[in-house]
RNA sequence: GCCGGCGUAGCUCAGGGGUAGAGCAGCGCUUUCGUAAAGCGCGGGUCGGGGGUUCGAAUCCCUUCGCCGGCUCCA
């Protein structure tokens, strides 16, 4: 597996050298917290972490004191030595370490490994690198507490975080990839683009769309429900509360009674804000007997919903208390089903594609241990959706048990422009809807057919996918996008006029145009244009003025010289005609 | 919800038992300018809320709300 002649580092390697790092880390802890107990410390994705219990809390001067103890044991360059023993003997090895004792008494075979460094023993698998030298740069990155085998019911550990790379450039990339993460971050760019902001006054989760923000959406919303009418769907709307009992029959109250809000009272009637679109759409579905010949009906409605999340699980506009999902529930003939995940996934492929997600990644979930319906149903299903994946020739991976209870499901995640996944279109598959409202039509052989339901989301919720496009332009939001696609920049006030007929023309064309006719220097309005991410700057001065002409500037720092004003503005078409 | 950290002007942040500061933003005046920040001046904060300790609290303690990093959860 690994070459001899290859000179670059193998994952693999990485991977052992950050296991390394974290039995060094637990061996300073250890040698600064005599009393320490050992949890686990396995490798992550960028790093490895170690969970320890520990007397007192951390404090970050601890994790300098940490790395420095852990540079020592690496200049010390011990070997680690590896070790078979009996379960027994580890036991006794392990006999003060409560964590350790649990894990062995888990592992299958009666001969378990440890492995030594220094004055360090762990219980572990291996493999490690030669000696501690062998650990590249390394830092400790962060503290947090994390519960025993993540379980909420078990104690708290204190995690400690950190990364390793092969070299100090390595690290270096990785640092800067973090620090424009960080950059990225919709929070902060949606604050200094003016996009949204959510108010502690307002509620933790609730959130303001400003104009700009409110633009964007508007742009996203006006496509998408075109896309929809295109493809078949009719657009309805439904109220934002609803009688107490809808939700017993739908099941929600008692299934995710911890996500709802309290009931309210409306003339002696409980009702509680809608958690989701669904019986809505059943409802309306309902309003009539429905003939075979009908089907499939789809019915998509952008539905704002509340659910109540855990206050420590908000997180910008990625995860709200109030969002509006871009929903629509699909009602068709059993024989309908893998023509309709197909359409959907083409729908989800072209949404992805014209918001620039050029890669993703499609997970297929399947039966739970829970699970409504049977098991003929089931397997119906899954393959119906198997199938549409294979037509739609989409690589996928199973999932296996990760279904909801209600049926299994398609799941894409998005890759953004730093290769972050983020949860992007869903598409279940719904036994139990069907049943508790008993939603019907009526087939060629005049009896009543129980109807197959698909929910399906192809953005998620309009909050949620701001924040994915925000991280993924970086702000730098394409034309069509953009929430202000030209700046209009007059050198002197003297050449207002010219740049209000400009702007006029511009603006009747359809184009979001802004005239800065303040008081201020032409490099100031540059910078913020810029620093707003403006796609177009039109720099107009006495010799635009004399030619009937524009100054282009692209928020990449291209002058693109003077351009007659139609032909910028077939330009600037173009690009928001392409979604570019 | 849990563990830890943090809440000081619109924003970013300094200060820290003796009564609050900077930069940017805002406002006013001057400047009318050729591709990323003109100059001068002015205004602005019950230091998240509540309670306590103290002669005195932004500062110490308790509590509560919110945010951040994780954990858990995410129909």
């Amino acid at each position: 597996m690994t070459s001899k002649a290859s000179p670059r580092a193998q994952p693999e390697d990485l991977d052992c050298m950050r296991h390394s790092a974290a039995h060094v880390m637990a061996e300073a802890v250890q040698s600064l917290f005599p009393g320490a107990r050992f949890g686990i410390g396995p490798t992550i994705e960028d790093g490895f972490y170690y969970d320890f219990e520990l007397p007192r809390t951390l404090t970050p001067e601890d994790l300098s004191a940490i790395d420095a103890r852990m540079r020592q044991s690496i200049a010390a360059n011990s070997p680690f030595l590896r070790e078979e023993v009996t379960k027994e003997a580890a036991r006794q090895l392990f006999a003060s370490q409560p964590y350790k004792l649990e894990l062995i008494d888990e592992l299958p075979d009666e001969k378990v490994t440890v492995y030594r460094q220094g004055s360090f023993t762990d219980l572990c698998r291996g493999p490690h690198v030669a000696s501690t030298k062998g650990i590249g740069p390394f830092k400790l990155t962060s503290i947090a507490g994390a519960y025993w085998r993540g379980d909420e019911h078990r104690p708290m550990l204190q995690r400690i975080y950190g990364t390793a790379f092969a070299t100090g450039k390595d690290l270096e990339e990785y640092l800067q990839k973090v620090e424009e993460a960080a950059r990225r971050d919709h929070r902060r760019v949606g604050k200094d683009l003016d996009l949204f902001s959510l108010r502690e006054e307002v509620g933790p989760g609730l959130v303001l769309w400003h104009p700009k923000g409110a633009i964007i959406r508007r742009v996203i919303e006006d496509f998408w429900k075109q896309e929809h009418m295109k493809r078949g769907y009719q657009l309805v709307y439904s109220p934002h509360i609803a009688r107490l009992d809808l939700w017993k029959t739908s099941g929600h109250w008692e299934m995710y009674r911890e996500s709802l809000y309290s009931p309210m009272d409306v003339e002696g009637q409980d009702y509680i804000v809608k958690p989701m679109n669904c019986p809505f759409h059943i409802f309306i579905f309902k309003s009539h007997l429905r003939s075979y010949r009908e089907l499939p009906i789809r019915l998509a409605e952008l539905g704002t919903v509340y659910r109540y999340e855990r206050s420590g699980t908000l997180h910008g506009l990625a995860r709200v208390r109030g969002f509006t999902q871009d929903d629509a529930h699909i009602f068709c003939r059993p024989d309908q089903l893998q023509n309709e995940i197909v359409a959907v996934l083409d729908l989800a492929k072209f949404m992805m594609k014209a918001f620039g997600f050029q890669d993703y990644e499609v997970l297929l979930s399947t039966r739970p241990e829970k699970y409504a319906g049977t098991l003929e149903i089931w397997a119906e299903a899954t393959e119906a959706l198997q199938k549409a994946l294979e037509r739609s020739s989409t690589p996928y991976q199973v999932d296996p048990g990760e279904g909801v209870f209600y049926g299994p499901k398609v799941d894409i995640k998005l890759k953004d422009a730093l290769g972050r996944l983020w949860q992007g279109p869903t598409t279940q598959v719904d036994f139990n809807l069907p049943q508790r409202f008993d939603v019907n039509f009526i087939g060629e052989d005049s009896k009543e057919h129980r109807v197959v339901m698909v929910h399906r989301t192809v953005l998620g919720s309009m909050e949620r996918f701001m924040a994915t496009l925000v991280e993924h332009y970086g702000g730098a939001f394409p034309v069509w996008l953009a929430p202000v696609q030209a700046v209009i920049i007059p050198i002197a006030d003297r050449h207002l006029d010219y740049v209000r007929e400009v702007a006029g023309r511009l603006s009747a064309t359809g184009l979001r145009v802004e005239v800065d006719d303040r008081t201020e220097r032409m490099n100031l309005k540059i910078r913020e244009a810029q620093v707003n991410k403006v796609p177009y700057m039109l720099v107009v001065g006495d010799k635009e003025q004399a030619a009937g002409t524009v100054s282009l500037r692209l928020r990449n720092n291209q002058d693109l010289g003077q351009k007659m004003v139609d032909e910028f503005l077939s330009m600037a078409n173009a690009a928001i005609v392409a979604r570019s």
